[in-house]
RNA sequence: GCCGCAAUAGCUCAGUUGGUAGAGCAAGGGACUGAAAAUCCCUGUGUCCUUGGUUCAAUUCCGAGUUGCGGCA
């Protein structure tokens, strides 16, 4: 027996975009299968973003282990590499507990890395590089890249400083093109993949349903006490709907202006999600309830 | 009741000195390899309110009607 022939290793994903009920399908799954939840999601890592980003309280989890739930504080900064590292590692320990590990959430990126077959440059973010290219113009950015890496100038979008910068740092930090640096690896584990959605139509209105309750549960206070204790921090005005309460609390945006700006940045990104989840043939699409 | 003004894309509006029209927002589609709830790209046929008239040709000019908004009674 060599370990060519060891089988690898049975995870459940379970993605959909925002508010397609993701997390109670999760634990219900969870509870049928002895597993245990680990987050994908770029917002619940954050300690103290719970009612904006719609964070399972103890009652929504029903006794359920979640993971990668509160991993961090808002400034730091938290990466695709990173939760690759840590989600590898709670997968591990709850294989190694017999348990079933199912994988949970929204972040496209986050799935790509971990579970399918993006293999990211290793190197870490070189915050003072892009703090130094971030003072430059896009066309200042965009010549830059071309002497590094002609193809990827070639590529890139003028108006979008952060790719530019991005291709920029890895050039300088791995020697390598982008296209070279953009590898792809063996996926290291046998994934079951559970997709939930809504027609497009029930989806928007479940979002603007849940963008009111979340101001009755209390979001423009846990938004005032975030900005209270962090500041105006990247995190925060950067996250779908402490942005658009931040801007109300400032008085740019009235009550209402803020809470339709809200849903509707929420509708925006609930179709960005579904962008990268329909690129997954292996999903099986459920309808959710 | 009378007098003005308006009526064009889901919304707000621009425009055509008469040759059937275009912006912003919304919406739809897409990209993404350690910031990703971020960042970026692409997509505009709509009885130009209705109806007569003038004209080779009317959404555009003229008349009437309808609706809305002002003003005067």
């Amino acid at each position: 027996m060599t370990e060519n022939f060891v089988t690898k290793p049975k995870i459940i994903a379970i993605v959909g975009p925002t508010a397609s009920g993701k997390t109670a399908y999760a634990v219900e799954l969870a509870k049928k299968l002895n597993g245990e939840i680990i987050s994908a999601d770029s917002r619940l890592v954050y300690r103290g973003f719970d009612i904006g980003t719609a964070k399972p309280d103890v009652e929504e989890r029903q006794g359920i282990k979640h993971h990668l739930i509160d991993v961090v504080e808002p400034e730091e900064d938290y990466s695709a590499g990173l939760y690759e590292k840590h989600a590898k590692k709670a997968i591990e320990d709850i294989l190694n507990r017999g348990k079933v590990p199912i994988v949970a959430g929204g972040t496209g990126l986050y799935f790509r890395v971990l579970l399918e077959n993006w293999d990211l440059p290793e190197f870490d973010p070189d915050v003072e590089l892009r703090a130094e290219l971030q003072k430059l113009s896009n066309l200042q950015l965009l010549d830059r890249l071309r002497e590094l890496d002609e193809a990827a100038a070639l590529e890139a979008q003028l108006a979008d400083k952060k790719k530019i910068i991005r291709a920029i740092e890895i050039i300088k930090n791995t020697g390598l093109p982008l296209n070279e640096a953009r590898r792809l690896k063996a996926p290291e584990y046998d994934v079951e993949w559970i997709g939930l959605n809504l027609p497009r139509e029930d989806l928007y209105e479940k979002i603007n349903k849940r963008v009111d309750i979340m101001v009755e549960n209390g979001l423009i206070e846990e938004t005032q006490k975030l900005l209270n204790k962090h500041g105006r921090i990247k995190n925060i005005i950067e996250t779908i709907g402490y942005k658009e309460i931040t801007a109300y609390l400032d008085g740019t945006l009235t009550l209402e202006e803020a809470l339709e700006k809200l849903k509707q940045n929420t509708r925006n990104y609930a179709k960005r999600q579904l962008t990268w989840f329909n690129k997954n043939e292996e999903i099986n699409w459920l309808v959710a309830k």
